[in-house]
DNA sequence: GCGGACCCCAAAATCCGCTTATGCTTCATC
DNA sequence: GATGAAGCATAAGCGGATTTTGGGGTCCGC
């Protein structure tokens, strides 16, 4: 049986190239390296270096050694990775990860109530729009990931060690200027949207705009796209043009010159929570997946 | 970092049921497993153990580790493995496993020539058939896996970490009783045996036969299978029914009563070699190899 | 209630691995 | 080819880690 320790230094001696360089990073003096890997030949039976000169050279056991090494240390890491997150989450501390205008607004109202009755678990929040949250999840980096998913998007499967908690279902505005003409409708038909200048947001949501407006028979001309939606409303307020804008985005636009519409047909983006099952039965991030639920509950009558 | 000797100890213990039977198990006294599980208990941060009464229960923790630890386990061993096998290799031992037919006629005269020409490689065979065979290769079990696959049949595909050698080809003769009508005939049209009852072989064999017939229109009447040649010799002799039989294993049929006849439309399967790709290098496999191709192209013009 | 099975604890003994110190080889430079 | 720098090997000594020994506590079945 291979000692981990040794594997690991095997592996930083063959990327550093050299003994000595590998004992400067791992913090080892050199002879302590030399030991290390004459150990580990003796365990593999088979020499691993070849000395060629100044430096060294693998053999192909070292070779075939080498490329074990990443996997070896890698489900190593996993499972300290894994370990880890338990003991943070059981300490109390959740790393929660949300997209933007869920950070500015589901989020907030969940962890406020979260605190007051929960005094005892600590939040850290980060911001990633999908699917880079769920990939940070998925690395071990965040223990919570809110995600967002709209409905006709070729959106990739969800993988079998996650739970997804369905939130809400997020409709879709347009946002207009305030003197626009069909801004003095109650709902506005996405038919009615096709001479319009578009502003698109991040690319999921572009790639939905334009299903959208293909399913009413348009491309939409799109004149602009940034994924910063304070910016999308300057510019729909200095009349560039027009976007389509979630309901949870317009919940904190304060611009007096734009002005948010419900599109016809309904349109909807759905936002649910991840966690890793097997960190659905532990406490810290139980009370933080309820807290998300009944905020997005509370919102949904609004 | 885990030290992969607490990690073992762990899974150990797991499987066990306590300290105690773990220690005996491993060659240690109780002690020492309680401070191992407790460094181990230090480095993951978390506790991995709840006493229960006599016994021990898994925390939370302690099972996911669990599940990780045959993981880091498996890849430790996989390496462990393969170096072996590569040092195994280099003193000149090879484990070859082929399948019947090719073990009684292609093998041994590759081996007299090998032995021969390097009179310090040793060899081992072992029997499997397909695909079993590629499986122990896969799993290590063996350095060179001899293996066929029939024409039109949905072979699984050759794993990435493989290198096939192509053989032979090898021609389907149908095996007569010598009094049958069509033993007299240098070859046979299979389209003419609708009538006949069938003997049939291995899986794969009978999966062919089957194809084989459906092309010519017709499901054939298969009275007996069994992967035993010499039995469907006799059975054939006996009159029960007649078989399709590659002339490899035809080579070493010797009864009197039995006559092989090529069969029309030209039906073969593919005989190869398989190797891991990363062994094709060494010396011992190459020699192998290479005899096997050169035994296999002299008997192609037979 | 007693014995067996099991685990924990503490101290002593052992063992392992790291460091220090030194020598050898190789390579680049003059 | 002499010299110095860089790198690896080896030996000896020390310190810490790990194991064993010995003793004690708890739980369970009889």
């Amino acid at each position: 049986m291979f000692d981990s320790r040794h594997i690991k230094t095997f592996h930083q001696v063959v990327s550093s190239g050299s003994y000595s360089a590998a004992a400067r990073v791992l913090g080892y003096t050199q002879p302590a390296v030399t030991q290390q890997m004459k150990a580990l030949e003796r365990t593999a039976g088979v020499p691993l270096f070849t000395r060629a000169g100044r430096g060294l050279r693998l053999t192909e056991a070292g070779e075939a050694l080498a490329r074990h090494a990443e996997t070896i240390l890698g489900s190593l890491a996993a499972a300290q990775q894994q370990l880890g997150a338990l003991a943070r989450l059981r300490a109390g501390r959740v790393r929660v990860c949300g997209f933007p205008s869920a950070n500015a607004t589901l989020i907030p109202e969940a962890m406020a109530r979260l605190l007051a009755d929960h005094p005892g678990v600590r939040v850290e929040l980060t911001e990633a729009e999908p699917p880079e949250s769920v990939q940070r999840l998925l690395r071990g980096e965040c223990d919570v990931a809110l995600s967002f998913s709209y409905v006709g998007g070729g959106n990739a499967p969800v993988p079998e060690e996650l739970a997804e908690i369905p939130l809400l279902e997020d409709r879709l505005t347009v946002l207009l200027p305030v003197g626009h003409p069909l801004a003095r409708r109650h709902a506005v038909r996405m038919a009615d949207l096709v001479e319009e200048r578009w502003i698109a947001g991040c690319p999921r949501c572009r790639a939905n705009l334009l299903q959208v407006c293909a399913e009413q028979g348009y491309a939409p001309d799109v004149v602009f796209t940034t994924d910063d939606n304070l910016a999308v409303q300057s510019l729909v307020a200095a009349g560039v043009g027009i976007a389509l804008m979630p309901s949870l985005v317009l919940a904190f636009m304060c611009h007096q010159k734009v002005t948010g519409r419900l599109v016809e047909p309904h349109q909807f983006r759905r936002v649910s929570a991840y966690v890793l099952r097997e960190h659905l039965r532990v406490p810290a991030t139980a009370v933080v997946v309820e807290e998300l639920r009944l905020a997005a509950a509370a919102r949904a009558g609004c």
